[in-house]
DNA sequence: TTAGCCGATCAATCATAGTT
DNA sequence: CAACTATGATTGATCGGCTA
């Protein structure tokens, strides 16, 4: 079914890699809850504002993440924390947003 | 129903590298597909079913008809697409997710649906 | 008590953008 | 330019909770 042309038709996306904000948004969250990282409506939302994504994508980013954690059993995925700027074992008290201000290092 | 029952710690392990935590663990139980007595038969039981385009053509027909199928026509629908009641019945749960989510979410401006040559 | 629905998620796969 | 990898989206099906 490899054919770009009608594929576009039944499938049709052109993905499009999320902006560094979304990008620096999602991760923070993810790592800084591996404990468990399954965000609530209210956190999605605010992920997604933060971020200028819709909440599906947040939804699907968490999803495929989890997942692709999962198969790669943190090989040196946890080692993304420095996404959390925390080490050592944390609560994560989902409840209490710990969302950070983005910041927008523009490195 | 599954779930690997607890083995060794509950949550984290304790260091901060290579640590596992419960919804590592998450498995689903494979597709049971297979319906009554698929004796040896192509329902290879454990499979993700691939929908053919008439079928979800005809499925789509069905649902602009009706967002909810009775239990007649979900057992006519099944016998004309050759799927299980349980198929039927799962793909317009899941097409009216679908369709939630789109009238939710879905009032932005994707682009212009061109019409595919 | 049970079947259908909802909402969330899983898990496999598609197609593409980015690398190597 | 081809081969490979990372990633966003799609979707049949599962899980648990709720309700008629």
């Amino acid at each position: 079914v490899r054919s770009p042309a009608e594929a576009v038709c039944l499938h049709r996306h052109k993905r499009q890699d999320f902006s560094r904000q979304a990008t620096e948004v999602l991760n923070e969250y993810f790592y800084s809850h591996l404990n468990y990282p399954y965000p609530s409506e209210e956190a999605k939302e605010e992920l997604a504002r933060k971020g200028g994504i819709t909440v599906s994508q947040v939804s699907n980013s968490f999803g495929n993440k989890r997942i692709r954690d999962k198969k790669n059993m943190g090989k040196f995925q946890e080692e993304a924390t420095i996404y959390t700027g925390s080490f050592g074992p944390f609560p994560m008290t989902s409840t209490s947003d710990t969302l950070i201000t983005l910041q927008t290092l523009a490195s | 129903l599954s779930e690997a029952k607890e083995s060794p710690c509950a949550s984290e392990t304790s260091l901060p590298t290579a640590r596992t935590f419960d919804w590592m663990k998450v498995k689903r139980n494979p597709p049971k597909t297979a319906k009554v007595s698929e004796l040896g038969l192509g329902a290879p039981g454990g499979l993700r079913t691939n929908f053919t385009t008439r079928q979800l053509t005809e499925l789509e027909k069905e649902f602009h008809f009706n967002k909810y199928l009775s239990r007649a026509r979900r057992v006519e629908i099944a016998a004309t697409l050759e799927l299980n009641e349980t198929q039927v019945k799962i793909w317009f749960q899941n097409r009216r997710m679908k369709q939630k989510k789109r009238e939710r979410e879905g009032g932005r401006v994707p682009a212009a649906p061109s019409g595919c040559p």
